[in-house]
DNA sequence: ATATTCTTTTCACTTTAAGTGAAAAATGTT
DNA sequence: AACATTTTTCACTTAAAGTGAAAAGAATAT
């Protein structure tokens, strides 16, 4: 769906793309779940965004997390999180407790 | 409040000492998030079940974890919430692993 | 410059998990 | 049998997660 090349994607993209609606995205946001870069005011999800947003479904929706606890591992910094996580997103992931350290 | 050499204590006790009301401690049950020994029908809690309650509450209610949460990380044998756990928590926790190691 | 389109933001509503009150059912005790 | 205690069930409350609709704010076209 998003191939090596491409950089960023609109929200809108991305929201059909998880299957949610783009006010979800805004709403984990507000909790600096996530971090699209901007031009202007529109946002840009980068591919580490996408994945990151793509594991945090799957916790919520398939394991039935909620948002505080994502919200306390990372406080946490436990890599527990990513011991089933795919390969690819532990990055991304890692890049976020990076990003979110001065927030939380 | 429960000495040493004290052995168990009744739900009402429990409930009273943790500031919930009883019948969240049946609830609990139902997820397999606490296992009193029983005598008869009635329930007796060690102070092992009494710890590691405490310990998920403080993880529900002051850090806003749900209880599927605690499930994951349960399944997940992720020593990972231990590591702000006190101490005599612990063996609490890790017996609960292996009690539950068999339902979920 | 005005109209049009697109993104963001706000407000209010829906849905579901967590928890509780009240009462019924089940068991134990005098 | 009568009474007390614990468990269980049903229905309700509360708060978080998510969404619909529309207003507000920019960017672009005409």
């Amino acid at each position: 769906m998003f191939n090596n090349t491409d950089k960023s994607y609109p929200i809108e993209l991305v929201a059909d793309f998880l299957g949610v609606n783009s006010r979800t995205l805004y709403y984990y946001e507000r909790f600096r779940l996530v971090c699209p870069s901007r031009r202007g005011r529109k946002r840009y999800y980068s591919k580490q965004d996408i994945s990151w947003l793509e594991y945090m479904r799957e916790l919520m929706y398939d394991q039935g997390m909620n948002l505080r606890s994502i919200i306390v591992l990372i406080k946490r910094r436990d890599n527990v999180i990513l011991t089933r996580c795919p390969e690819d997103v532990v990055n991304s992931f890692k890049n976020y407790l990076m990003k979110m350290d001065d927030y939380f």
